[in-house]
DNA sequence: TTGAAAGCGCTAACAA
DNA sequence: TTGTTAGCGCTTTCAA
């Protein structure tokens, strides 16, 4: 640990650039009215001094803080990761400041911890779900604005983010009807998640669109794991109906349904393409053969949930659900065109 | 977006107590000298009121700010999650806050972020790694303290965090001895990473200490991922020497063991038992089998280094570099004793 | 045990 | 175009 490193103040650059308090205020703060000379005097001065701004004495008597808070529902989820990245990202590092909370997925937490974000005075609060189904509005509770990512508030007062499944699920089955497949299987997840019944129903209705129903047991529903994947594939395999294909709604059941068509003889993407969801790289894109899949772009929702949020701020409330565009990442799990 | 909130200040809590605003300021922050009395007429009116004290007016008189950086240096790295995760759960919500920075392996946006945490009078930070290979210090730059995570400083005069790689191989090859394994085989990762060198010395030594040698190919060196597990698989198969274990250094190596041993008709754990590294749950539990691994216990490095930061902002300032030991987390992979 | 008053470092009227 | 002055909301001497 250094020495404590005396703050230089706003003061001593006034004086040593020989100008007021204000006037160097306002020439560091990039106001119009102070000439082009005494700027750079002042510039120059508070360069050499290395002077910081204490942004608490600016706080004070500003309307904006700099700082917004990012509430989390569960920060050990994996999906939060690449929106806080995208938060992180849009918003100008010198110039707004992110405060992390973990609710842990407890409500009690999760007010204790607004309580504390604005003691902290944020200009706004991006709630940032762990998983696409919709959560309690919190626009009661906040005297600030807020945007919802991944799950969308339920009212549609708020301005709420989050990947578009429906989309997702399309992308999925154009490209599979492209490479010549006609007769896609789809296994889909927890029934209990929106995003299961949303990438299923996506799946039935872009088939449709195509002329073709979806094949195989009217109920495909499981949870988001491995062995229901591997299992879901097996009653595929020993089913009546044939498939050349099989849509998956995470990378989990993806990897499970690949193991398994492996094990059985089956080749893929020869007999049987497989599309899962999620984009887990280091997982999907590791397996034999390494598995096409639907990215959610979830660090395009951070975005525009960071965007939404400073629009807010600057008095222009966003609201709504808006639904971000997946994007297909082909792999060779569905490579070739069959036939 | 609910109205403004008229921010409700000590003044008001003073007023309607009926005592002066310092006195309102004393019995709120615990000071002795304020009678038990007046003390509770003051906590009742600031509770009536919904008073929140202004931390950056806190803050402008304080020596302390009660806030934090976190230097990530790479927040999509999944290794960083659990020791924000660790960080946040131990520092008191209510006390401090965490500011969250993301520098993306940039050098440059490191030295800005820095920056701008000083400009927050953040009262210290802690520097998070994307591996455990050490990182230059910033003791030079750091007017206010700091301690490192997962990434050691190249500095013993700071105060480092990691996980013991030698210990959690220690773990593994004992587990396999108790077992009944004599034959271990060590598949570990990219030989530029620490870890990759330290769990294959930490294998060998603890195998010499049951008196066994590990076996295979003397270089056991690949990547961290499972076509290496696949491959070194088949390259131990094909070898001449008869092996029983295979300790591999992360869990997606074990995954590509588990899988060719399966292909090959080898019974996982009954004719060889395989042990990963890192714990990635939703990975290495849905495997066929699951796999035995090694948890780093993150967490716990998050929660040291902000406890090592706690004391160095109360004045004490810790330095050394301090190992966590992993704990084994035992799945089917090594079920059973052989024999 | 309480209160009056002086700042913390900065911004924003208002005056010059 | 520049400077003077009054706070922002709080803590902290120092007196009472």
């Amino acid at each position: 640990m250094a020495g404590k490193a005396k703050a230089v103040t706003l003061a001593t650059v006034a004086q040593t650039a020989g100008v007021s308090l204000a006037t160097a205020s306002k020439a560091l703060n990039g106001k119009t009215v102070v000439s082009a000379a005494t700027r750079r005097r002042v510039e120059e001065a508070a360069r050499t001094l290395g002077f910081v701004p204490n942004h608490f004495a600016k706080a004070l008597n500003s309307a904006t803080t700099g700082v917004i808070g990012l509430l989390t529902a569960d920060l050990a989820n994996r999906f939060v990761l690449p929106i806080l990245s995208g938060v992180e990202n849009t918003l100008g590092v010198e110039s707004t400041s992110i405060i992390l909370t973990d609710a842990r997925r407890d409500p009690i937490r999760e007010r204790h911890q607004i309580a504390t974000l604005l003691g902290r005075k944020v200009d706004g609060i991006i709630v940032v779900g762990h998983s696409d189904d919709a959560r309690p509005s919190l626009a009661e509770l906040l005297p600030v604005g807020a945007t919802y990512a991944f799950a969308p508030s339920t009212s549609t007062a708020d301005a709420s983010y989050l990947s578009d499944n429906y989309e997702g699920a399309r992308l999925a089955i154009d490209h599979l009807v492209e490479g010549g497949r006609r007769s896609i299987a789809v296994l889909t997840g927890d029934p209990t998640y929106n995003a299961a019944k949303e990438r299923l129903e996506g799946a039935v209705r872009a088939a449709r669109r195509h002329g073709l129903e979806i094949v195989g047991p009217a109920n495909a529903y499981g949870d988001w794991s491995e062995e229901w994947g591997r299992y879901g594939a097996e009653s595929l395999l020993q089913g009546r109906d044939e498939f050349d294909a099989v849509f998956c709604a995470n990378d989990q059941i993806a990897r499970g349904v690949v193991d398994v068509l492996r094990d059985y003889g089956r080749e893929v993407p020869h007999d049987v393409a497989v599309v899962g969801f999620d984009n887990w790289e280091l997982y999907s894109s590791h397996s034999r053969p390494p598995i096409t899949t639907i990215d959610m772009n979830l660090e395009e929702v951070g975005r525009l949930a960071a965007l939404g949020l400073a629009a807010a701020i600057a008095g222009e409330p966003p609201s709504g659900i808006t639904r971000v565009a997946p994007r297909l990442v082909p792999r060779a799990s569905t490579a070739g065109s069959k036939q």
